[in-house]
DNA sequence: CTCCTTGCAAATTTTTTGCATGCTA
DNA sequence: TAGCATGCAAAAAATTTGCAAGGAG
């Protein structure tokens, strides 16, 4: 696990220092977090990482498109940073638990909408919001 | 329009104060703000509401669902509060005019989705960054 | 007239910056 | 090593809270 961590850094482009890999990983239980979040958690595992590096790095994970953020402003991994287009998030209310997954059909819809209005799509995402199985 | 404005807010059942028809109309104006935004822009226009003010108003609205929260931390004002289900918002990095459509398919992509994995759906969005027709 | 809203003051919390030091590649 | 990353201190910005006064219905 904790070779992967790194990979997905290296792969991205960002050198795999302790604090990102910690972040990471961090990110990955809670599912979703606010920075805030993010440092308690890291901060009850032992370790402590400072609040302004956990800025940093979270706007470095944001610039390589691995992570998403929320409308709530909390962020979640993003698990499929390869696949372009559209990104769509099963968001678990109670557990905080983030599903993704890719649909063609809506990347479709999507595009017809923008076209017809003569809009130039950059990037879009859909954010779902409910209850999973583990939690009904 | 001052008409309309007063009508929204009330068929939202809220009451329809000064400050609530005039940051209704700002958000209107600018398509999606900040707090800061909303009261920078009233400041300009001659009254003035105190910043407090704009955040219990903006929680009212959104409690309301009269407006959209983006990932960014704005708002946009929600062009079809009776409208449950899905809403997909195209909104121009240019000019932050949000506008707003629901689309059937894209919500049957996500019910397929959900239900596969048995997730069980309260509400989902769907956030488009682009360049508008009259920005490109 | 009653209850919801607003404004004001002030406390909190969140986010940002500058700079010296530490650590990856 | 060279250059990016982190920590620390402190500033700036954003958000929240309590309470008295104001306004909508």
């Amino acid at each position: 696990m904790q070779r992967t961590t790194e990979d997905i850094i290296r792969q991205a482009g960002l050198r795999a220092t302790t604090q990102r890999k910690t972040i990471v990983q961090g990110i990955e239980v809670l599912g979703c977090a606010s920075p805030r979040d993010i440092e308690t958690w890291i901060a009850k595992h032992g370790v402590s990482i400072n609040t302004v590096t956990v800025y940093r790095v979270l706007e470095a994970l944001e610039r390589v498109k691995l992570l998403h953020r929320l409308r709530d402003g909390r962020v979640s991994l993003c698990s499929m940073p390869d696949t372009h287009g559209h990104h769509a998030m099963l968001h678990c209310t109670q557990c905080d638990a983030v599903t993704e997954f890719h649909d063609e059909r809506i990347c479709k819809s999507v595009g017809a909408h923008a076209k017809s209005s003569g809009f130039s799509v950059e990037a879009h995402n859909t954010e779902i919001l409910g209850v999973c199985t583990q939690c009904a």
